[in-house]
DNA sequence: GCCGTTTTCGGCCCGACTGTTTTCAGTCG
């Protein structure tokens, strides 16, 4: 019986509750489910392999009634309790959820009244008015279904962060000389850095909300209003985005961008400390809370507001937390390690148990670029002076070997070739840094091309050039492109392959995932991350905003397993470089420091670090 | 369904917007 992934189990758990919701049971219960869910999805632990082990693990929110369905689900990999309650509830009332508007209750009158049972249905009788014969339906309401339901067929994918950077850039230029504006920014998922977006959350400031709620809904690209008030606006664009735009007043801007930043986990915890200390806290700030946990009114009500982030969490005894690490992932209890024995948050507080996140400044090279000899587009000495402009202290120029026919890989003739082109322009780096001609951006050790290859991991586990040629290479980055239809065990023996050649540095992409549609290779993680830490072997946070590879979690254990990163753009052009961004990103999001990721280090640590490889492995038989 | 320096019942995070409800429920984030 195969073991079910976290993945697979919460997706068990969000149906029972939905299913429960449209049920029309006490939606308390939805939620618990929900809850349980969520905590499952972010537990670092396998959690149905420790139930099958009886090691169950602490999870909140899991009581008697769960534990023995998750105790089932490990055992059997089936539910009986969710086949029931799919019997009662047809699966395809689900998929009615997905339409704008319509919640649990609706679908359920809908099912009870009407018989409505998939979205055929639903289409029919919003078509032939017979939605309207419902208490609370009209023929407005008939239309917006039937808008809904069109919009879902051409509804768009989950954005990339590259393509929200440019949407918020977009609007926030449109928005930017709105009078009365005092601010403006993305908050949501977006600034948390997500790999992917649903929609936008703009949060402004504003001594005039009316206008700028006015000037947002009107704006030229705006294809549909979804909702126009003074605090709270949101447009569907004409490419299909939804962007919500939230107005605060200025006092209380502090709470406002927590609030919609989120993430809602980490909101519930905020408000739960808030609680227990006598405050409810809200978007517009604190209120004080009398003994019945009721708002005080009258004479005793207090409030308390804030113009920015850092006193919203001072007030709760906390040090600011960095957007992305608010999931809660642990960063609660990290930051509450920040308070004195008495509870308070010291005059001058540390930051607790909450780690120093890597910044795209601590970065002095990319160890994974492509230029025109390969697939990419520009030139070497065009690639090069553009990291140098940047103020790196190298690249290394990671070609495609041969075996990757699609990308024009090189064999080794230009492989040799490359390094004599590579040769003639480092002496010239190195002639400008000596006369003083370099860029002023140029570091003290000065700026050199380094030469490495993207080298294929063939689909029989060798390696596309042999150990005379990988020797000669600075810096050997290993990938895998072809054959990802094998099994995990094959999968993750080609890796480990590469993972145990003294020559490969660094394993680019580990996944192999894009976000546009290709799934994650199934490898044996574990077993990648403790070989990797071993052998010294690098694993790559590839920064392409379509791979994100390894992603946050992914990169987050690796670290804890005792792995280094490098943190690469893979660029294919210039404008490429500027990947790392998000590479930085999701190493924030994997709470990972400067000091964890490689190419923050100096060229000679850099290439010290990969000379010791050899000897790392050899250790393997002494061990 | 879960949980308890508010523990075995009665809560469960909080508020804006919409539509048609003449006082509020449903949806959404």
């Amino acid at each position: 019986m195969p073991l079910l992934s976290n993945a697979e189990l919460a997706r068990i758990f969000y149906e029972i509750a939905d299913l429960l919701e449209i049920k029309g049971e006490l939606v308390y219960k939805a939620v618990a489910y929900r809850r349980v869910a969520d905590a499952i999805e972010r537990s670092p632990v396998e959690v149905a392999r420790a139930y099958r082990e009886h090691r169950p693990p602490r999870l909140v929110g899991v009581g008697a009634a769960i534990a023995e369905k998750l105790e089932e689900l490990a055992d059997t990999g089936r539910l009986a309790y969710l086949e029931r309650l799919r019997g009662e509830v047809p699966r395809t009332l689900l998929e009615l959820l997905a339409v704008p508007g319509v919640g649990p209750r609706t679908v359920h009158t809908l099912h009870e009244r009407l018989g409505i049972a998939d979205l055929d249905d639903l289409r029919r009788a919003a078509e032939a008015g017979a939605l309207r014969s419902v208490r609370g339906m009209t023929e407005r309401t008939e239309q917006a279904i039937l808008a809904g339901i069109a919009g879902l067929a051409r509804m768009p994918t989950r954005m990339r962060l590259g393509q929200a950077a440019r949407l918020v850039e977009k609007v926030a230029e449109a928005l930017a000389s709105t009078p009365g504006l005092v601010r403006l920014e993305a908050a949501g998922s977006f600034r948390r850095r997500v790999p992917t977006i649903g929609d936008i959350d703009l949060l402004a400031a504003s001594g005039d909300p009316r206008a700028l709620a006015d000037r947002f809904v009107a704006l030229a690209s705006v294809e549909k209003v979804l909702a126009h008030g003074p605090h709270k606006s949101a447009v569907q664009l004409n490419e299909g985005r939804q962007v919500d735009l939230m107005i605060a007043p200025p006092g209380s801007y502090g709470s406002f961008l927590v609030h919609f930043t989120g993430s809602k986990a980490h909101n519930v915890r905020l408000r739960a400390i808030a609680r227990e200390r006598g405050w409810s806290l809200s978007e517009h700030g604190f209120v004080r809370l009398g003994p019945d946990g009721e708002p005080l009114t009258g004479e005793a009500a207090e409030t308390r507001t804030f113009p920015d982030e850092e006193s919203v969490y001072g007030f709760l005894d906390l040090p600011w937390i960095e957007p992305e690490l608010r999931e809660d992932r642990g960063e609660i209890e990290a930051a509450m390690a920040a308070r004195g024995a008495d509870g308070r948050l010291p005059k001058d507080p540390g930051r607790g148990a909450l780690p120093t996140l890597i910044q795209v400044a601590d970065l002095r090279g990319d160890c994974h670029v492509h230029s025109d000899w390969s697939d990419g587009v520009h030139a070497i000495e065009v690639m090069a002076e553009a990291a140098r402009q940047r103020g790196y202290s190298w690249i290394v120029l990671t070609d495609h070997s041969v075996g990757l026919g699609i990308a024009r890989g090189l064999d080794v003739e230009r492989v040799l070739a490359q390094r004599e082109v590579l040769r003639a322009l480092n002496a010239r780096y190195q002639r400008e840094e000596t006369e003083g001609r370099a860029p002023e951006v140029t570091p003290r050790d000065g700026f050199r091309v380094l030469h490495g290859v993207e080298l294929e991991i063939r689909a029989d586990a060798t390696l596309d050039f042999d150990d005379a040629l990988l020797a000669s290479f600075d810096v050997v980055v290993a990938s895998l492109h072809q054959g990802r239809r094998q099994s995990a065990r094959q999968l993750t023996e080609r890796v480990l392959a590469a993972i145990h050649s003294p020559h490969v540095d660094i394993i680019a992409h580990p996944s192999g995932r894009m976000l546009t549609g290709r799934d994650e290779l199934p490898l044996e993680w574990e077993i990648v991350y403790a070989e990797a830490a071993r052998t010294g072997t690098l694993l790559e946070i590839n920064g392409s905003d379509n791979r994100l590879d390894l992603d946050d979690e992914r990169a987050r254990r690796a670290r804890d397993m005792g792995c280094r990163l490098v943190i690469s753009s893979d660029a294919h052009r210039i404008a490429e470089l500027d990947f790392v961004a998000y590479g930085v990103d999701m190493a924030r999001r994997g709470w990972i420091g400067a000091g964890e990721v490689i190419n923050t280090g100096s060229r000679d640590e850099l290439l010290a670090w990969v000379a010791a490889k050899p000897d790392r492995v050899l250790r393997r038989g002494a061990a």
